[in-house]
RNA sequence: GGGCAGGUUCCAGAGCGGCCAAAUGGGGCGGCCUGUAAAGCCGUUGGCUCACGCCUACAGAGGUUCGAAUCCUCUCCUGCCCA
């Protein structure tokens, strides 16, 4: 029986230290940072991301960051391609991947799978919005009953980016998408995965969040933000936090103060999202943070036993 | 000092005699999530029982009425206009 190699997967909302824990823990283990950030991977997109300092990115490799340029529509099966190489190449080099991010669909796309359905048909996606604005969403959902019922006991009709990918991967590939599910490959099998997640309290990470945010304006949010505005980005980068809202402001549809209020709601949202998503997954081990996140390298050791 | 328009549940804002614990939106809270995921979607949002029901609520105090957030009177606030 071969010995499979660790792989260390470190999640958390936003502003919950994880960057800095994965940071500490990788100089200790002799790791490497595979960066699991839907954001993180457009170029220019800095403050508002939180990406990691060339400082930081000295003190360990970083991987998943800078990917793309702004402009591209990334998708999660961009990523897990990516991702699944670094990962390879990292134990090549014989060292220790840390997956560390708060994009839970990333990290789950990596450590259990993506289903091999066929990416998105924009032809095909135009015609059944069409469709979906001249029969009615119920109407729509009723269809994806008839074609994978499956899918559509778990979609609910309103959710129609939903109905219409499980209706496309129908059309394009004459399998429902339920039936591709089913061939979703894992990394268990080939990788010792240790899930460790952090879990701060609501109200002490409500605080830190807003603080981060007034930290980023103060660090030129505002000015990375108009340059992006001037250049143009992808409709996927343009829903960035931070950016998204300060977007608006320069189109004249709320002050720099509302903006900025916005971000830091926004941002307070986006991590009770976060929580969610991860909370339920019965393989993390939580630790609640602490001011200096280093702090907790042993906690997490003795948790990994590494 | 006079005139007009207003004061509604966390906020904005409908309602203008019973169908109102009160539309709708926002916010809050909870949840979902496989190619847009920092996105999208769902539920819930006075209290107690959480089943029927009961209680407390529409600036305040009176009044009309079988019945008032809705009508009348006075008081207090807010905005605008005239002095």
């Amino acid at each position: 029986m071969e010995v499979k190699s660790a792989l260390i997967v470190l999640v958390g909302p936003t502003a919950s230290g994880k960057s800095e824990l994965a940071l500490a823990l990788a100089q200790q283990l002799g790791g490497e940072i595979v960066s699991a950030d839907s954001m993180q991977v457009y170029r220019g997109m800095d403050i508002g991301t939180n990406k990691p300092s060339p400082e930081e990115r000295r003190r360990a490799p970083h991987h998943g960051l800078d990917l793309v340029e702004p402009q591209i529509e990334f998708t999660v099966a961009m990523y897990r391609r990516y991702a699944l190489g670094a990962l390879s190449a990292i134990r090549a080099r014989g060292r220790i991947p840390i997956l560390v991010g708060g994009t839970g669909l990333y990290i789950r796309a990596v450590v259990d799978g993506l289903c091999p359905a066929p990416p998105a048909d924009p032809a095909c996606r135009q015609a059944l919005a069409r469709e979906a604005a001249l029969i009615g969403a119920d109407a729509l959902h009723a269809r994806l009953r008839q074609a994978d019922p499956v899918t559509a006991a778990r979609v609910h009709p309103h959710d129609a980016r939903r109905v219409i990918r499980a209706l496309e991967v129908y059309r394009v590939s004459g399998r429902p998408l339920s039936a591709w599910h089913q061939q979703t490959e894992g990394l268990a099998g080939a990788w010792e995965i240790r899930q460790v997640g952090l879990l701060p309290p609501r109200e002490a990470l409500d605080a830190r969040i807003n603080a981060r945010v007034r930290g980023m304006v103060a660090a030129g949010l505002v000015e990375e933000a108009r340059a992006l505005h001037a250049a143009g980005v992808s409709r996927t980068a343009a829903q960035a936090l931070g950016y998204k809202e300060l977007f608006a402001a320069f189109e004249g549809r709320w002050g720099m103060d509302e903006a900025i209020a916005r971000i830091q709601r926004e941002t307070r949202r986006y991590a009770r999202r976060q929580l969610t998503w991860f909370r339920r997954d019965a393989r993390i081990a939580w630790l609640t943070p602490v001011e200096a996140p280093r702090d907790l390298v042993p906690q997490v050791r003795s948790l990994l036993d590494c």
